[in-house]
DNA sequence: GACAATATGAGAATGGTTCCCGTATCCAGA
DNA sequence: TCTGGATACGGGAACCATTCTCATATTGTC
């Protein structure tokens, strides 16, 4: 079960984007933050089990257009979901390049303030407008290796 | 046109993985060493208009597979291809959340070398075998701003 | 309680990518 | 240079994660 807060914030989202805050959409939330690392929609699946599959994706897409959820890519062909990182917390993932599974993790603090240092300067010289980094590690799981 | 040490090193990639470096296969290995940036496979077709869109893929997948071409995700559903590191120089996408476009940067040395030490340690702390990092900027490229 | 608007969900459609298979090309040996 | 066997090519069919459709159910409001 998730926070009050999370529940709060995302109501708030999805009513300032004129959506309500349903109860299929309140399982996903739940489920997301359930779980250690993001899911894709196979596994929302296995946690929500009443939720249809159109529902699922409709919702995501839904979630994701409020902020509420971040939609991540892996190195297999599954597309993966996750709370917003001012839900949670900034992390990163660790990719495993055979299976696809993915595993968050954090850095220390100076290796953060560095990097976004380096890319607010390499955005500024290139005129792009930037959001948010993504710095993952690309590898084998223990599973696979 | 590409150097003949790549083209060597293709050749040689590919034959160690019982492959042949045929017309079709340098000709993708010019079309992405002659782009700036990662290109997709419409991009490929608009650069060597004679290759077949079957053969694109197929031989894209060989030379992925040879550890010649890398593959990479945006945020659009198009999957963009680009030379190995080893065989250009190690870099960096600011990928456009709007429109998917994807533009190469490079970092400075010593926050390449401060984040290659931090997910190392990361990674061995969770039993996880590092390849290589993927540092992404996400945001909106100077058109979609 | 009734109405209008929005969300739901089962199945159809979409589209990037992969697979199939008959043909063309390449390489080794003679 | 020929020949045989293996590999690559390429047009089109198949695949499958995801999106769309639309009839029904639910929600919020007067």
């Amino acid at each position: 079960m998730t926070d009050a807060p999370t529940h709060d914030v995302a109501a708030k989202r999805l009513r300032s984007i004129g959506q309500r805050y349903t109860r299929g959409r309140r399982a996903l939330v739940d489920a997301l933050d359930g779980a250690e690392n993001p899911l894709t929609v196979e596994q929302v699946r296995e946690v929500e089990s009443s939720l249809p599959q159109s529902s699922i994706y409709r919702n995501l897409a839904v979630l994701e257009e409020a902020a509420v959820v971040r939609r991540i890519t892996s190195s297999d062909e599954f597309a993966r979901f996750e709370l917003a990182e001012d839900l949670t917390e900034h992390h990163h993932h660790l990719i495993c390049s055979d299976c696809g599974s993915v595993v968050d993790f954090t850095l220390p603090g100076e290796v953060e303030s560095l990097v976004d240092g380096a890319l607010i300067s390499a955005a500024r010289r290139l005129g792009f407008t930037g959001d948010h980094h993504r710095l993952d590690l690309v590898g084998l799981c223990s599973n696979c290796s």
